[in-house]
DNA sequence: CGAGCGCTTGATTGAGTTCAAAAATCGTGG
DNA sequence: CCACGATTTTTGAACTCAATCAAGCGCTCG
């Protein structure tokens, strides 16, 4: 079994107790792809027919919006899942974009394979559902801080939550992740230097 | 049966087929109440041990920031279901407060109540998941708005989306849903009408 | 009928953007 | 391994959108 695979294979039975051959029946649904920096996995416009788990590297999710400035959503390092759930779920056309910010190894995984899953398998749909509260929980979050939350206390927070991204990503679209420009983080990290 | 569970249970009968005796085993988890305008149903710090179903009148739901300033994550009308999720389901205290923007009939109904029917009735079970994947949709809508567009064009989606709440529902209430001061949305109106 | 609330309008301020350019860093081919 | 071009980050100055502060108007409801 590639690599890759292996290490998916390690995340899923982590919520869901399948045996190595009930695995084997779904690996039908699985490609593993080594992609390189800056390779698109999923292009605005299309529907999003499956989820990209990160062995190793990192993907983005971005829009584009009318302007045609780039807004990241997420960042997906190693034992991430990342897709367009909406786009997916409702079988619409994605408005996201998803590239690799490094050559990566990726397992992409079939809409079908966790439909599978879940009928196989009760845990793995309580698994979902815990994942899908999750998922609002951290989109709500960051409503709230965009609501409420100046640029500095927004990046705070980023590197609270994900300190191990910080050097592995370019300011510039961390600036793009908290909703600033390149410039203004750049200030906001130089006055809190000075502090 | 009073009118407000009345009501509810026409909206639950719309995604579960559950017959009237099953209904009538799950009742002792719901509680039909009046509330006045302005009167508290959940306030943050609490964890949300219940849902409110609005038979008549209309809800918001809103947090309050560190400088003590409000912001309005949602709306609820006739027919809709309000409460935090994220709180319910990790049993974590809420930061949402929600109360009552008219006098309301409002459908209290215990957690309890869904997981019981998610047990007896797996249409539910798809329902919920269903409006999970709304729910996430809609909120990331919320986030590409806030990142990428004006406060004009926020408005106009908001109107888009809600023509029938506009009348109902204060200015100032708008404004804070859009993230923005009651002063520039009415500066934002003014502008709209001149064109 | 008056007190308070919501909406508007005006003047000023300010956080963050934009534009421009220099400085630092990265990566790649010779 | 170094050099050079490209990308990223920093810095500066002007600007802009929306916030803040302040005042006045109009409604309603007690």
């Amino acid at each position: 079994m590639e690599e890759a695979i292996f290490i998916f294979k390690n995340y899923i039975q982590q919520s869901a107790p399948i045996d190595e051959s009930g695995f084997e029946q779904l690996s039908k649904y699985l490609k593993s792809k080594k992609v390189v920096k800056g390779q698109l996995l999923l292009r605005a416009g299309e529907v999003c027919k499956s989820s990209f788990f990160t062995a190793k590297g990192l993907l983005r999710s971005y829009t584009i919006d009318k302007q045609g400035k780039e807004h990241i959503i997420q960042f997906s390092p190693e034992g991430w899942l990342v897709a367009d759930r909406s786009s997916s779920f409702f079988n619409e056309p994605s408005f996201l974009y998803i590239d690799a910010i490094e050559d990566s190894d990726i397992v992409y995984i079939d809409n079908l394979f966790f439909d599978e899953l879940s009928k196989q398998c009760s845990d793995f749909s309580l698994f979902n559902i815990n994942s899908l509260h999750h998922h609002i929980k951290q989109i709500q979050n960051r409503v709230n801080l965009l609501l409420g939350a100046s640029a500095e206390e927004r990046y705070l927070d980023f590197i609270r939550l994900y300190p191990e991204l910080l050097m592995r990503i370019p300011q510039w679209m961390i600036a793009s992740y908290l909703g600033i420009t390149p410039e203004s983080l750049s200030r906001v990290r130089k006055e809190l230097y000075r502090k």
